[in-house]
RNA sequence: GCCGAAGUGGCGGAACUGGCAUACGCGUCGGUCUCAAAAACCGAUGGUCGCAAGGCCUUGUGGGUUCAAUUCCCACCUUCGGCACCA
């Protein structure tokens, strides 16, 4: 079964390894910035063992630093660990230990797999998250948000995980469940904290484009979060009240067909609306069985739409109709104004709702190819058409009557243009232990006040019961609950919530620049020289979250004068997933591969190649371990020809002064190859094709091996050729790649000598072979010179046996020739 | 429903700006070495017809543009990802 030792891998990782450590390969004095390459890894959550697919994420980023170092650059790649949070909370409540024991446990096993995989970071560097000289900066972020009014505490309806016992963030509820546990999530109506994440709305949007360099699927997610739409807010006169309606549309054009208004349950008129209705009390019964009902089974377009009517009516200003106002399921409070005009013949849900309740459906869009009729329409004519029953608009094309009627709007001061987002402002408050305190304090006298920055950090309690009760822990902490008043001395009560953990992950890599610094969450004139960050490498599941938060963050410090760009991340790239049977490798699935037993058999350049020769590195792929096997024989393949290269006197060609055909192919394949891997990294991020470009190098290398050894060629080449193959797979497979620089005889790191270039001219040849292809089929090949000319290749051709033998009597009704490509005879 | 990505041998995948489809690796088959095995090395390997020379077919399906299409255009099918009663 085992597969023989190739090479001694077991002796020359351990070796390497101290070595770059010993040397300070990574470790990096930020004050010198020229040249400066910011290679950044998300940091991870500090879970058990790590597995391969995990691996994909650290391998590719280490082979992206290693290359920039050999390009030159000066390379920053830290590490750290997002460690506060749930997972570490549920997984310390499982293993008995307290959270912070178990986190450090946690990572210290993962350190050791990256320094067995060979993944080397600037540990001097380190960020921990749940460390209180990290999380003391956190909180300097929360009051600082506090100062500009951007973070606030209002009572809310809010997405509660009965499992978590927390709130969760719009952004941690997939499909109406949470995030982590799966667990349906409820509404509750609670006092928390918010960051005003709306206020960037815009500018988060606007921004992407300056984000050339993202994966376009992360800026289009980004973008549909976002969820920008134009339209025009409507101020409806209520019949008979003092009060206005307000309802946002993207579809003024439609106004003239509105039969009904529609508010959400919870619109503060409410109320006042249904006083004195026929059934107040049952219709306000109805009402707020509407409201109890989860969002999520409201929020779902198959729910049967259901309304009450609350004995009002606006007035269209268009029109001066007179239309009823319902309270209806399907509108909700969180979206633009919670009340819309309805237009049954041209909306959807309008259409069932008007169909349910029998209320007029009027047609203000034709369909010209079709003509509508109210009476007879089973959905929704919700295209583009000609404006009909709509006044002074008729005839127009719906699309340009919006921007009429808007200017109309504005002009009479019926409503403005108006602008509306999805994105909802981010609740940070978290009723768990494992987190930042958010550091406000609650005075009976003054209200609420936030905790003065001399004073941080507000340390999270010891000896604390941080079970989770849908309470934060931090109550029963009488210690930590009461304190005096920062302002008027009094006694008064922490906020005992902790904050959500994407907040300590949106600005920790701008701590890295100067991890130790007390004074100061980090240094702007270091920052501004480092940041944005070069390189981002992480997974596509933070396309939204942390991606978001981060972008926010960026800007609001922008904005407040402590960093001087405002995006973070100028690259971003997001690697696929390993899978094993097809499904994403994890604990729970038990289809992990352990990188541990692959180190102890193959070595971790084996693992590390051949996760990087696996596939495009953005694309998910399939775990073979045949495929481990492989790149293990290829490595032992490099191995023994640099053994047998080693030794060699680079004599010139014995016999000639030039150099054999052979000697030519193999200068110019090395040339190519170093073209090859060097574009291949360059121009984005395709290891597969730059490690298949070396194995053809080695595979021609060791062609001319075998002449060599029987003396029909000289060695020159041959060890150059050698050596390149060496030089250009160092990043992906270092260690190995330190051992033969050596054995080839140079002395040094691999990683310090420089990335070798190639001779343009050597990479082409004097005669190269061109397909001939008669009616679009490949029939023959001849050879020419590289610079022969379109006679000489016409004549060429025409002599060629196979074309003659085609052509026979037929006659050539064209002739192609594409300058050294291909020729194409059209008989 | 909307938005996006992708469909190429037995498998992972390659192919510049429209110019030799299947590089590289895995697997399989045959051979060398060996008492034997492993490792290594050499050779074959898209399908199909043919004794062979050679022919024909082939990049999800069907059309189109072109001397020439995996690549461009139109229509459709399938898979994956995101969003989804957002007015």
């Amino acid at each position: 079964m085992g597969i023989e030792k190739l090479y001694p891998f077991d002796k020359i990782e351990p070796k390497w390894q101290e070595f770059w450590r010993q040397r300070r390969l990574f470790n990096v004095d930020t004050k010198d910035y020229r040249n400066k390459y910011y290679c950044l890894m998300m940091f991870p959550y500090p879970s058990a063992a790590l597995h391969v697919g995990h691996g994909r994420n650290y391998i590719i980023g280490d082979a992206v630093a290693r290359y920039k170092m050999m390009r030159g650059f000066n390379v920053l790649t830290p590490m750290g660990f997002d460690a506060f949070g749930l997972p570490a909370e549920n997984a310390a409540i499982k293993g008995g230990l307290d959270p912070e024991t178990s986190t450090l446990n946690n990572i210290r096993t993962m350190k050791s797999q990256f320094n067995r995989w060979g993944v080397e970071y600037d540990w001097e560097r380190e960020v921990i998250s749940c460390m209180p000289d990290y999380y003391k900066w956190t909180q300097w972020i929360f009051l600082k948000l506090y100062e500009k009014n951007l973070a606030y505490r209002k009572k809310a309806f809010v997405n509660w995980c009965p499992s978590c016992k927390t709130v969760l963030a719009n952004e941690q509820v997939i499909d109406g469940l949470c995030e982590r546990c799966s667990s349906e999530v409820t509404q509750k109506d609670l006092e928390q904290w918010f960051f005003k994440i709306t206020h960037y709305a815009e500018r988060l949007l606007s921004d992407i484009e300056k984000l050339t360099n993202w994966p376009e699927r992360v800026k289009i997610m980004q973008r549909n979060w976002i969820g920008q739409s134009h339209g025009v807010e409507i101020d409806f006169k209520i019949d008979g009240m003092n009060e206005m309606l307000r309802c946002f549309t993207t579809r003024v054009d439609t106004i003239y067909g509105a039969t009904f208004m529609a508010v959400a349950p919870e619109h503060p008129l409410v109320p006042m609306l249904i006083k004195g209705a026929k059934d107040e009390e049952a219709a306000m019964r109805k009402i707020q069985k509407m409201r109890d009902e989860s969002k999520i089974a409201r929020s779902d377009a198959k729910v049967e739409k259901e309304g009450i009517f609350t004995g009002r009516y606006v007035i269209n200003p268009v029109n001066g109709n007179r239309i009823p106002i319902y309270v209806a399921n399907y509108i909700l409070m969180e979206y633009g104004t919670g009340a819309i005009m309805a237009v049954p013949a041209h909306d959807q849900r309008d259409f069932e709702f008007a169909k349910k309740y029998n209320l007029p459906i009027v047609v203000v869009i034709d369909d010209p190819a079709n003509p509508l009729n109210a009476a007879t329409m089973k959905e929704a004519y919700v295209s583009e058409g000609v404006m009909v029953n709509s006044g002074q608009f008729n005839g127009l094309l719906s699309t340009e009557a919006i921007d009429k009627i808007a200017d109309y709007f504005e002009e009479k001061k019926y409503g403005v243009r108006a602008t509306q987002y999805k994105l909802r402002d981010w609740l940070i408050s978290r009723q768990r232990f494992w987190g930042a305190p958010i550091p406000i304090v609650y005075c009976p006298a003054c209200g609420i006040v936030p905790v003065p920055e001399k004073d941080l950090p507000v340390l999270l309690p010891r000896n604390v019961e941080f079970k989770p009760t849908g309470e934060s822990p931090l109550k029963f902490s009488k210690e930590f609950v009461n304190t005096k008043c920062p302002r008027c001395g009094a006694n008064s009560k922490r906020e005992t919530d902790t904050m959500d953990t994407f907040v300590d992950s949106s600005w920790y890599y701008l701590r890295y620049i100067t991890p130790k610094l007390a004074d100061k969450p980090f240094e702007r004139t270091l920052v501004d020289k480092w940041l944005p960050v070069d390189q981002y490498i992480g997974g596509v599941e933070h396309a939204i979250l942390h991606l978001l938060y981060s972008r926010f963050i960026t800007k609001f410090l922008n904005d407040i004068g402590w960093v001087g760009f405002d995006e973070p991340f100028r690259n971003l790239f997001t690697q696929g997933m390993i899978t094993k049977n097809g499904i994403k490798m994890s604990k729970s699935k038990s289809n992990t591969i352990s990188p541990d037993d692959l180190i102890d058999k193959y070595g971790a350049d084996t693992v590390r190649l051949y996760t990087l020769f696996i596939g495009p590195p953005e694309k998910d792929a399939e775990w073979s371990d045949r495929g481990v096997e492989g790149a293990y024989r290829f490595l032992g393949r490099v191995w023994r020809l640099v053994d047998k290269v080693k030794d060699l006197n680079c004599r010139a060609p014995s016999s000639s002064p030039q150099l054999t055909k052979d000697e030519l192919a193999l200068r110019r394949k090395t040339h190519q190859s170093i073209k090859k891997v060097t574009e291949d990294l360059d121009g984005g991020f395709h290891f597969n094709t730059a490690i298949s470009a070396v194995m053809e190098l080695v595979n021609q290398s060791y062609e001319v091996a075998a002449l060599a050894d029987e003396g029909r060629c000289g060695t020159a080449i041959l060890k150059k050729a050698v050596e390149s193959a060496v030089v250009l797979l160092a990043p992906f497979v270092p260690h190995i790649a330190e051992e033969m620089w050596q054995l080839l005889g140079n002395n040094g790191s691999i990683f310090t000598t420089s990335w070798p270039s190639y001779d343009s001219c050597i990479i082409v040849a004097d005669m190269i072979t061109i397909p001939v292809q008669i009616n679009g089929k490949l029939r023959a090949k001849v050879e020419v010179p590289f610079d022969a000319s379109e006679e000489d290749i016409k004549k060429t051709v025409l002599n060629d046996v196979d074309v003659q033998r085609w052509i026979k009597d037929s006659s050539v009704k064209k002739f192609i020739i594409v300058p050294k490509k291909l020729v194409n005879i059209v008989i």
